[in-house]
Formats: C-alpha cells, sequence, structure tokens
DNA sequence: AATGAATGAGTATTCATTCAT
DNA sequence: GATGAATGAATACTCATTCAT
C-alpha cells in the first residue's frame, strides 16, 4: 500500500514528475533514466506510455495550454476594445498561475525546446495573443509595450522569486502593471471617441 | 585564402564560433566536434585554448559581461536620482546590443546554465543592476516596473523579431518603454523634495 | 552455436573476461571496448550489468574475497594457538589456488587499483590476516616473518611461473615455507605453556 | 632565485619528478602534463630530454639498477659458498634502501611496466639474482625459500609501513629473515663437508 | 502494463606525441 | 634548451530507443 494508487495512472505520473524534472533541470539535462528511477519504473515502461522523450513534452503542452487555447477562443469572438484586452492579460495571468511550472520550463528551455515540433505551437500561440493586444498599425513603441506586457507575465514569476512577499500579491503586481501597459499601448486617439484626450490631433 | 589569418588568433575564432553554435542552437545541443568542425581543427585543439567547454562559455561571459560591470562601477559613483536610473537604463541597452547574441544565449538557456558557474555570476549581476533601479522600500508594483524594464530589454531584442522595422529603431522604442517603466517605478514623492530646481541640488 | 548459452549468463561472462583482460594486460590498459569486443556485445551492454569499469573490479573482488573472509571469520572463533595459524595458512594458500588470476592481478596492480575503492578493503584483509598470525608484542623479526609468509604466497604463485615442476607441487612447496615462517614467529616460549609437549626444549 | 639551481639538470629533474609520480599514482595514472606542470615547464620540453614517457622509465631504470647490476658482477666472481649467498642478500637489501621508491614503482606497476622494454630486463636482473642463491638442482622448497628471501625484501618494505618502528630496523630484521630463508635453502648436505649437522627430523 | 537486455550513435575529455619557431 | 599550437587515437560513460517476453 505504499504505493498506492498507482492503478492507471501512470500515464499522468509520468507527466507530473517530467515536468518536476525539467523545469527543476532542463528538458536535455533531464534522462529518461532519472524520470524511470524517480517512478520506480523502468525506462521500457515510458515507452509503453510515450513514443518519444519529445511526446511527453508534447502531450504536457497539450493538457497545460488548453486554458490559453480558451482564452484566445474567447478572446476572439469579444469586441476589440481596451476591455476586452485588459480582460485577456488578467485571464492569461490567472492561466499562468497554474501552469506556471510548464511556462517556467518553456521560458528556460527555448533554445532545447526550439526545434521540437511545439516550438512552433508556442511561438505562434504566443503571437495570436500578441495581436490580440496589438493593433496592426500602432507604433513601434505601443508594440514594445504589449510584447512587454506579455513578457513580464512570464518572466515575472520567477524572476520575483529573490523579491520577498506573497506570490499571490506578486501576480497582482504584475498583473497591474501588464494592465498598464496594453492600457498605455492603446492610447484613447485609437480608442472609439473620447472628446476630452490631450496626447493627440490626430485628425 | 581558406585557411588564411590562422595565427593566434584561434582562441578568438572558437570563442566566436562557439558563440554562433551556442545561441543558434542551445548550449547542450552544440557539441565540441561540431565547433571543432566548423573551424577546420581537432577537438583537442579546442582543448588547448580551454580546459572544459564551460571554460568557453565563461570566457565569452568574462568578455561579454565586462561592459556591463563598468556600468556597475559608473553608476554606483553617480547620485541616485532618477536621471542617473534613466541612464542606466540607457547604458544597458547599448552594451546588450553588443553583446547581444550572448545575452540571447543566456536567456534562451537558462536551464542549462544554471548550473554552469557562471549562472550565478549572471543572476548576481541582474540583481545588482535591479538594486541600481530600484528603492527597497518601494511598493511592489514599482518592483515589478523595474525588473520589467530590464527584462523587456534583454526578451525584447529577439521576441522582436517577427515584428518588422530596423533593428535599431526597435531597440529605441524598447529603450523608450524601459525608460518609462523606470520613471514610474520613482515616483516624484519618494524622489529627495525638490520644489524649484530642475533635478540638482546636490552640494 | 557462436552465440549459444547467451542468456542471463551475460553478467558472469563480462566478469570472466574482464578477469582475464585486467590480470593478463593490467586494470588501465584493459578498455571496456576490448572486453566487448572479445563478448561480442557493445560496450554500452557492459554498462547496463556495471555501473562504471570500476564496478566490474569492485564485484569480482566482492565475489573472490568471500573465501577469504570465511576464513577470518572461522579463525577468529578459533583459539589462537599455533595449529589454528598453520590452518590458517593452509586454507589461505587453498583460497588462494581458485581465486589465483584475481591476486595476481591485485599484485600486479597494486598503484592501479590504490585509489579505487577496493583498494582499502584489500589491505584491510590483509591487515587483519596478519593480525591473526602475529602476536602484537612479538619481535620486529617475527613480524617479519609472518608478513613474509603471507606475502610469498601471493608472490610465490606467479613467480615461480619459470621455475618448471607441477602447480600443485609448487603451492604444497610454498605452503611448506610460509608454514614454518609462521611456526617460526611463534616461538613456544611465547606460546601458553605445555609442560608434556614435545616441539620445545629452546633454551 | 627562487629556482635556482636550474640550470643544465633539467634531465635529472624530470627524472625526479617522475620517479616521484610514478611511484605515488602509478605509471598509467601520471601523465607527462603533469609532470610538465610540477616541473613549471611545458610537455614539448620533455620531450626534448625524452624521446617518449617510455624513455624516462629505462632512464631511471638503467641509473638505479647499476648497484644491482654491480652486485651480480660481483657475486659472479666469487665463490658459490652459503657465504657469498649471505653478502649477497646484504649488499642487496642496502641497493634497495636507496633505490627504494624505483622499487616499490616496479612492484607496484608489474602490469604497466610488463611490456615496457624494461619488464624483460627487470624480470632477467631478478632471476640472475636467484641463480646466484639458489643451486639448480635443488628441492622445491629450498627453490621457494630463495625466491621469498628476494621478494620479501622487496614487500617488505612497503608492506610493514603499518608496522611502527624504525625504518632502519625493519631493514636489518627483514634482512635477518632474508638471510636465514637463504641459508635454509642451503642445507649443509649440499654444503661442502660439515660432519655433524642434524637439523632435520623428516622420515 | 511493464521488464530485462541490449544497441548505435554520441558526448566530453585525456593522452602521448610532433614540429615549426 | 625550450615553447605554442596542434593532432590522432583513444577512453569512460550516457542517452534515447527497441523488442522479445
Amino acid at each position: 500500500m505504499s504505493t498506492q494508487g498507482r492503478k492507471g495512472n501512470t500515464r499522468q505520473r509520468i507527466q507530473d514528475v517530467a515536468l518536476g524534472l525539467f523545469s527543476e533541470q532542463g528538458y536535455e539535462k533531464t534522462s529518461l533514466r532519472e524520470i524511470a528511477e524517480k517512478l520506480e519504473v523502468t525506462k521500457a515502461a515510458l515507452y509503453y506510455h510515450f513514443k518519444t522523450k519529445e511526446d511527453i513534452v508534447i502531450s504536457l503542452f497539450q493538457d497545460l495550454s488548453r486554458p490559453i487555447d480558451e482564452l484566445i477562443v474567447w478572446a476572439e469572438e469579444q469586441p476589440r476594445s481596451l476591455e476586452t484586452k485588459r480582460e485577456v492579460i488578467r485571464r492569461y495571468s490567472e492561466a499562468l498561475r497554474s501552469a506556471g511550472p510548464f511556462f517556467r520550463f518553456l521560458q528556460e528551455n527555448q533554445a532545447a525546446v526550439r526545434d521540437l515540433s511545439i516550438g512552433e505551437g508556442f511561438k505562434e500561440r504566443m503571437l495570436t495573443l500578441f495581436g490580440l493586444l496589438n493593433e496592426p498599425e500602432s507604433e513601434l513603441t505601443d508594440q514594445v509595450r504589449c510584447i512587454t506586457a506579455l513578457f513580464s507575465m512570464h518572466a515575472g514569476m520567477f524572476a520575483m522569486q529573490n523579491v520577498k512577499g506573497d506570490p499571490e500579491e506578486k501576480r497582482k503586481a504584475i498583473l497591474e502593471v501588464a494592465t498598464e501597459l496594453v492600457t498605455a499601448a492603446n492610447p484613447p486617439s485609437r480608442r472609439p471617441a473620447r472628446p476630452d484626450s490631450a496626447q493627440t490631433a490626430s485628425p
């Protein structure tokens, strides 16, 4: 009974352990032997559940990027307003909270993951998100603001580990800054009429 | 002509080729065989110049992080004013421009580099820089702003590869946003009350 | 036929071949490639059975030093008489007969084996054996006699390869000399007085 | 001046350092790089003085086995008496004292040295010495005694490191035992008439 | 659902040696 | 009398993967 609950959920356990090790040590540095040992099964057992090492990452990606896919789907049927954009940011922040380790893994292993098949998948999703926040003809600085908003949410999570404070508080602070950036990137001039605004004069 | 100028500069050539491959393919995926082949020397020749693979990275780090060390030294003897902070950002942006590929490499291979001896060195430098921009008792959001400013300059460089435009223009845009963030992170209320001045008052 | 009987005994076959090569050519000069080739398996197969090259030696040591361990255990529960000591020598000679090549290997590769983990194990066993033969307060020459008795049994085996004659005869001759040495090292004066016995009379 | 006396004696210094390392760590485990580093010269400098690594050992052998060669020459022109044999043993013991580390090296690296060209040279000298002590038609046990006498002098030196006591005292003890063995190996029955001898009782 | 045994291709690293200067 | 730069061949070891059972 020492290893109870070990019935039929091996696949899941592999994913858990693999994600743990991948994000702790990196993808290349984590060997299947290591994963197998930690699970107290043989390497061959992993191959019963996953065709290749890459397959494990793919399965993680599919499972963990679902919230983001849903976010994209949702956003695409909303009006393209500042409000929507802010909501995208908010929801994205929440999605990251649950899929934290996986995104840390992606962030820290970009080079390793680049030519795995999900490399593209990830990049594509990021670009789609970017497209949801950014107006194509916007100024360069505004584009930077949007990208920064997105990235700060990834990076922030672990870049702020040295900063003391409650993780949830930090997340909120990050969210606030990201929201500001997106707001600034979508100046009123571009938004449906706002009579008083200064800052512009575009016809 | 193919092997001209091969005198005494082998060490340098190794560094160049290695940096190229490391940042293209990742640290772990780049083998010494590959580097040697590209240089048309034997693996053993690499070992004449560098004690280990890690040593190559270390040497790159030492060479390329000098501008940043200098920046830190400079900043530490400046008054702790907003102006200084803005200048730090500006100079950092320039430092990154020349050491671009190396910082891309560091960013994309964090997992791989983490337990190389430079892992710590890099983290430390980042924290020092952060300390230069951020006031310790500042609010969480302001801290986030500072971190984001820093990170956006790293990430920006290659996250904006899909955005069209002149690289130098992009760098300026990134710099602008980062400067804004730092400015916002240092609200006037926190700066030594200065009724009349134009930001001076240092004895 | 060439690959018959190759089922489950690979580990054993590795040990056999390795011991053969180690004692023929020396530990350092024997590469895993060589062992693998002789066995017609890949190097990786060796690593399936043994974690390192050293591990092969360790396993040999454990298997082959068992008779000696048993001898030590046995001797320790015997009375500390001359008779026991003679029996120790006799049994040791027999133990060496079966583990001959391995002890030759140890003897001829002392430098190489010194900082392998068994180096200590071997030395320790020798010291224990020495302690079984020698009385701690005995004279220096008697101590030399005991050590010589022990060593002559190791060295003898292969130092006498140039001497013609049946190996078993040689072993008996070596045993005889070693027994003499131990007997001489334990003069009657030191042994618990035995009034009636012969064997005494030394002034 | 810190490295004074470094003029023209490099060859000698190489030999010293090499012998030190060879006998400490073993022949195979000692690399030319190591020797060069300890001498603070380059590997290439070693090659100015010695054609190969083996050449260093050969030169050591030639220098250090001279006393033994002289001993052999001397012995060969003496009468083949017990007295001569005892003197051979005595002189050999003295020769070993000065060439201690080298003989330790030979003893502990037999496997490594076996197919170096000196391997034969050493073996040959040992056989010659053996021939000087042993009578060809003598009994097997007597042959063993002679071999043991010889070996005990080699082995004794470092096998007795754990035994406490003055090294010179130890050497004398070893010498005494070896002399005894040689004496016993040359029983009166074989020696020029000795009327009274008994010494035996074997049926 | 999983294991035991093995492989092929690769890795970083080390070594004795060479040679033009 | 020695160095700087390099090489060719080797070494121990690791990894993802396969497959019969």
